[in-house]
DNA sequence: AACGTTTTGGCACTAAAGTATGATTCCAAA
DNA sequence: TTTGGAATCATACTTTAGTGCCAAAACGTT
């Protein structure tokens, strides 16, 4: 905080001078004015680059928001989603079945029902297409 | 690319006439002097925003890099590791075999090798692994 | 209370995945 | 030339995964 402060008042400092200087420049003759001209402008090119560098790096890093809206468009339900998830953890039915205290038929049951809704083939597609749709 | 020339064609132009402009307006008389200067200094600025938000999208998106270090220590070779990668496709033995023009026999040997080196019990887990060892 | 959806579960099968063991070929390093 | 690793394939077997069909609770809504 207190670096971005002091940036910022050497930044308007900066401008300030130029602005002066251009003016003087001005007054005291046209023979550099193109220099004050391109002056400001390549100062306020980087002010812009740079300011548009912060905004974009504070929402960047690592955010693979879930798609919950494609969750519902898929029609997948609370418990498939969970065993969804459990599937990209790379567990078995009998260890989800555990985890989620429910016996191996009722994972079988909502795993193939996701294949089913995830159009997929095999459980390690499901994962690869879930993670396209961006929801896990 | 096209839609790329015209917009820069366009803002030489538009950067071109706030020269003259403000040419113009320094010689008949410095009424407008801080208007020209602010002209240039917005249009500059967003010139500086534009070309930031084009430079930094390029390499934004899916940048995890792999970490072929990693590859080595787990001793995995060149062959498994395509196998490896077919797997996390959401490919299935028999697919991989077509593939890599190889028999499902063989697929089956890497993937068990495959499994043991990454720790792991069955296909779904040894994605997971992979990918926190950002090997894929 | 009646209705529809979700969740749960069983059973019988088929299909894939994974293990174990052994064998052959190829290639590079000792 | 011998040696060892990598890659290939097979056969036999065990274990998971996945399908189809059915059925009964559980739950929320009207």
């Amino acid at each position: 905080m207190k670096k971005t402060i002091l940036v910022f008042t050497m930044l308007i400092l900066a401008i300030f001078l130029l602005f002066q200087l251009s003016k003087y420049t001005m007054i005291s003759g046209n023979l550099n004015f193109e220099f004050a001209i391109a002056s400001i402008a390549i100062v306020f090119f980087f002010i812009g680059m740079y300011l548009n560098k912060k905004s974009l790096h504070k929402r960047k890093v690592p955010t693979t928001e879930i798609n919950h809206q494609k969750i519902q468009d898929l029609e997948i339900s609370n418990r498939e989603y969970e065993v969804l998830q459990a599937i990209s953890e790379g567990l078995s039915n009998k260890e989800i079945a555990i985890k989620l205290y429910l016996s191996e038929s009722t994972i079988k049951t909502h795993v193939s029902n996701l294949l089913v809704k995830l159009n997929a083939k095999r459980r390690t597609q499901a994962i690869q297409i879930a993670k396209e749709h961006q929801i896990i």
